[in-house]
DNA sequence: AAGGCCTGCAACCGCAGCGTT
DNA sequence: GAACGCTGCGGTTGCAGGCCT
């Protein structure tokens, strides 16, 4: 990325940003702390402002990225290196995605949850553009509420078979429904939907008991004492799905991971 | 209309690991 | 090998906006 392309960006960056409650001016000696050297130097906490956003774009386009407590004196920014480099990161960075996870995302940060825990980093580099806070966000606020909301805990193995017999073969069966509307491929599906046991009847009904579970997976889950599963809002469907990301080695990727799981 | 509550997300904090001196 | 600084990670917090009453 060039200069004039930094400019454009930059630019671009100020016309979408949709910010809360315009700039906030929040330094250290305004939020009444005391006696810090960063106090003392006057660093800036909160929000970032668009004139910080172009002035880290900027400089980094000139200087590359790293080091950043000097980046961040060097370019002027009354912020910590570390503020900037997370600034960066997660908002700044050319190819960050940032909007609704996919159904695809959904599943697989599933999945590799259930493999890695909360190695939000190493999970977030399944995911091109994505970050590990944005992974991290949906992850608390949409399966630990669900979680919360079928009052277990979530790492309970309740929960986990909730994800596994319930809200996994769910997503699939969207994945499914949204891909065979959209290509004219649906074979493309054949291996994963046979080796997971799940028939052809329809999960996407808004069903909210275990009823509406294949055959095995209702009986997995009735052994697990799931049986009033709730569904939340956000299992309706997100936007259009990435058929380009759901090729048949992601299907068969996945279809292992669960495998591995059992 | 207004106030309180809830939700989602950006950003901060503390800590651990690593490299350098 | 101790001290220091930097970086990256995961947990947590603060707040704007939406929703509800």
């Amino acid at each position: 990325m060039d200069h004039h392309q930094v400019l454009d960006y930059c630019n671009n960056m100020n016309n979408n940003i949709k910010y809360r409650g315009g700039e906030m001016e929040r330094s250290l000696s305004d939020s009444g702390s005391s006696g810090s050297e960063e106090e003392m130097m006057g660093i800036r906490k909160g929000p970032w402002t668009e004139e910080e956003d172009a002035i880290l774009a900027n400089h980094i386009s000139f200087h590359g990225e790293g080091h950043w407590n000097s980046l961040a004196r060097s370019a002027g920014l009354k912020r910590t290196g570390k503020s900037c480099r997370l600034r960066w990161l997660n908002y700044l960075r050319p190819g960050v995605r940032r909007g609704n996870i996919t159904l695809q995302e959904q599943l697989l940060i599933l999945n590799l949850h259930s493999r890695w825990g909360n190695r939000w980093s190493k999970i977030a580099q399944e995911f091109p553009g994505r970050t590990d806070n944005e992974i991290k966000n949906y992850w608390r606020t949409r399966v630990v509420k669900q979680a919360k909301q079928m009052k277990c805990d979530v790492n309970s193995k309740e929960f986990r078979d909730a994800l596994r017999f319930v809200w996994i073969p769910r997503l699939v069966e969207r994945i499914q429904a949204s891909s065979s509307s959209h290509t004219a491929s649906p074979t493309s599906f054949h291996c994963y939907t046979d080796a997971t046991s799940l028939s052809d009847h329809s999960m996407a009904s808004g069903d909210n008991d275990t009823s509406s579970l294949p055959p095995s997976a209702e009986k997995q889950a009735t052994a697990s004492g799931i049986h009033h599963l709730e569904y939340s809002p956000e299992l309706q469907p997100f936007e259009e799905a990435n058929a380009d990301f759901w090729t048949y080695e992601n299907i068969c990727f996945l279809q292992q991971q669960l495998a591995d799981d059992s």
